[in-house]
RNA sequence: UGCCCCGUGGUGUAACGGUAGCACAACAGAUUCUGGUUCUGUUUGUCAAGGUUCGAAUCCUUGCGGGGUAACCA
């Protein structure tokens, strides 16, 4: 169950088309998925696809889905991620019906393998590690079988028996399925169910020495919960024969294994290692550097939780391993933003405006809205003055064609205020400009045009004397590449974009400091912000943009979005015909 | 190299033997007090070759291409 706002297309994809057919066919009364996170992590974005899919399927269908902690290994894992998986998938706007541990089935599970002991089909192995992995074959020589292998149930149940009763040390020992050493599918090659562990786990003590693979405790983790449908990423399918095999030895409820492909999207690596080099490395600034694409480094960048779940319900599910384009993900989160994000003006690259025929000292206030797309939000009053900031690209002592924002001669609108003509600049020894100064025409108090007369640009603005400080921070792209995870090793770290994060020092209209940490709001013309929950404090708000607006001049310019960090790279026109994402 | 899975515009994703559609992107235009938003239009596709069929993206065969897989991880 869950409260997403949901005007999504109908999802159709072979998962529900799947489960549709097993409640018609009367195999299936009532739906029941799960999200089995292991908590020796934090989420990331793949991780919201697979939260989205698993959740949305149970409300769509009228199901249940559980969010259940795989914490069958406790040397990986820890409280602190059981805690910050809870309120990452709750901030994504979802709830689970129940939360289960597979710890919780340590007992169950035990009592199953010695069951399937006694049928004769699992055997204690006093093989090492890198004997049984020898003894495995390869994927074209057959395995060999385990001199262990023929031990009677008896003889099998006694050392199990003295496995749990922590009569060996670590890894003396393990319990392995009797499979078949010769199978095509290395998984069914007499797999490991359980091993010796004197570890302490964070939820069962140290009630335990030997710890269930993950083979052994997941299926019928998933079937004690009444899992109908297990939906998991597509590296899973050869494990579903040994995933069928352990339920049908038990003769338990089976759920249903299906596979989906994993999300990706370029210049994101959602791989959990690689993730942990980069905090482990100082790449960046930990698991929420607002560059990570963590769900909280993606929450910290003010994503909103609608727009991140639209998209993982819009990238659909299939088999095909496919890499999304960035743009797509930015499409929803403006699109979100654009209809609740209150507008507000913000000068990052300050030069200074002096309007000449101002009456000297004298400030004005004028009415701004908040937001075009929606009327409840009201107005505000921003101070105006005969000395402002302008953003430095908004003025060109020589303009380039097509450029008609301020230059000599010519008048602009400053959004809301005032409609200005440039007259003069002053320079330095150097030849750079200034200031820029201009008169004004009264009569177009507001922003209004006096006789219909047309300016082909409107400025955004502040006033000098009234503006706040602030620290903004702009990113781009964490990699250079769109595809970091096909570097092997530690290459990857070749591929940092070393622009991907910088600070300037932004000039704010007044009403910004009354923003609080985590509030979001668009400066016009410039993007999308949000005040940073970590960095800022009461005197001293940091923003950081979630992400640029459109911004056709600049492409047309440059190639590319510079602070967004769209474009492509080079955006030399050569960018795109060598690779395609798909090889 | 065995085995498994998968190939539909630039990127994704539908079409379930019967007109290849949708979204994003791109391009062009209209509107606009944000070069935003909104609106309109345009370009681009069934991996290849055979076969079955009145008819194939869909079924079959082969080839090619991509991914996964040989932890006492999950």
């Amino acid at each position: 169950m869950t409260a997403t706002d949901d005007d999504s297309p109908p999802a159709t994809d072979f998962v529900r088309d799947r489960i549709r057919a097993d409640l018609e066919s009367g195999k299936v009364q009532q739906v029941v998925t799960r999200f089995p996170p292991e908590p020796n992590g934090y989420l990331h974005i793949g991780h919201a696809k697979a939260i989205t899919l698993s959740f949305s399927v149970a409300q769509e269908f009228s199901g249940k889905c559980h969010l259940r902690m795989d914490d069958t290994n406790p040397e990986a894992e820890d409280q602190e991620f059981v805690d910050a998986i809870q309120e990452d998938v709750r901030w994504l706007g979802f709830e689970w019906d129940a939360l289960y541990y597979a710890a919780d089935y340590f007992d169950q599970l035990y009592d199953w393998a010695e069951q399937l002991v006694e049928k004769g089909k699992a055997y204690v192995d006093d093989q090492d590690a890198e004997t049984i992995a020898r003894m495995r074959g390869t994927v074209t020589e057959p395995g060999t079988n385990s001199p262990f292998r023929d031990r009677t149930p008896g003889e099998n149940l006694e050392l199990l028996r003295a496995m749990k009763a922590g009569k060996f040390g670590d890894g003396e020992k393990v319990l392995r399925a009797k499979i078949d050493m010769s199978s095509p599918n290395l998984n069914l090659r007499d797999p490991v169910l359980y091993r010796i562990r004197h570890s302490h786990h964070q939820r069962t003590g140290d009630k335990w020495c030997i710890y269930p693979m993950y083979d052994w405790a997941h299926g019928q983790g998933d079937s004690i919960e009444g899992i109908t449908h297990s939906l998991c990423t597509l590296e899973f399918e050869h494990h579903r024969p040994l995933y069928d095999w352990c339920i049908e030895q038990l003769g338990i409820h089976h759920p249903q294994q299906i596979e989906f492909s994993r999300l990706n999207v370029e210049y994101m690596l959602t791989s959990k290692r690689r993730l942990l080099q980069l905090v482990e490395g100082g790449h960046v600034e930990g698991w929420d550097d607002p560059r990570m694409p963590t769900i909280r480094g993606l929450r910290r960048r003010g994503y909103p939780p609608e727009a991140l779940v639209k998209f993982c319900k819009h990238v659909g599910v299939a088999k095909f391993n496919s890499t999304h384009e960035v743009s797509l993900l930015d499409y929803f989160v403006r699109d979100h933003l654009n209809k609740i994000a209150p507008r507000r003006m913000a000068v990052l690259d300050p030069i200074e405006l002096v309007i000449d025929n101002w009456p000297a000292g004298q400030v004005e206030m004028v009415e701004a809205i908040n937001n075009p797309e929606d009327e409840s939000a009201g107005t505000r009053q921003i101070p105006f003055s005969g000395r402002l900031y302008i953003e430095r690209e908004d003025f060109m002592e020589e303009p380039v064609k097509g450029f008609f924002r301020l230059a000599p001669d010519r008048e602009v609108r400053l959004r809301y205020g005032f409609f200005v003509k440039c007259v003069s600049v002053d320079k330095d020894d150097d030849g750079n400009v200034t200031r820029v100064h201009c008169t004004y025409d009264p009569a177009s108090k507001g922003g209004n045009s006096p006789e219909g007369r047309k300016v082909k640009a409107t400025l955004h603005w502040v006033s000098a004397d009234h503006a706040i400080d602030a620290e903004v921070r702009l990113f781009e792209q964490l990699f250079t590449d769109p595809d970091p995870a096909k570097a092997d090793g530690e290459e990857f770290l070749a591929l940092l974009n070393p622009n991907s994060k910088r600070s300037v020092a932004g000039k704010l209209e007044p009403s910004l400091g009354e923003f609080a940490p985590g509030d979001r709001c668009q400066f016009e013309r410039l993007g999308y912000f949000t005040v940073d929950p970590k960095d800022s404090t009461a005197d001293q708000p940091v923003f950081l943009r979630t992400t640029t607006l459109k911004d056709p001049w600049k492409k047309k310019q440059g190639g590319g979005q510079k602070g967004g960090g769209k474009g492509k790279g080079g955006g030399k026109g050569g960018g795109k015909g060598g690779g395609k994402a798909r090889r």
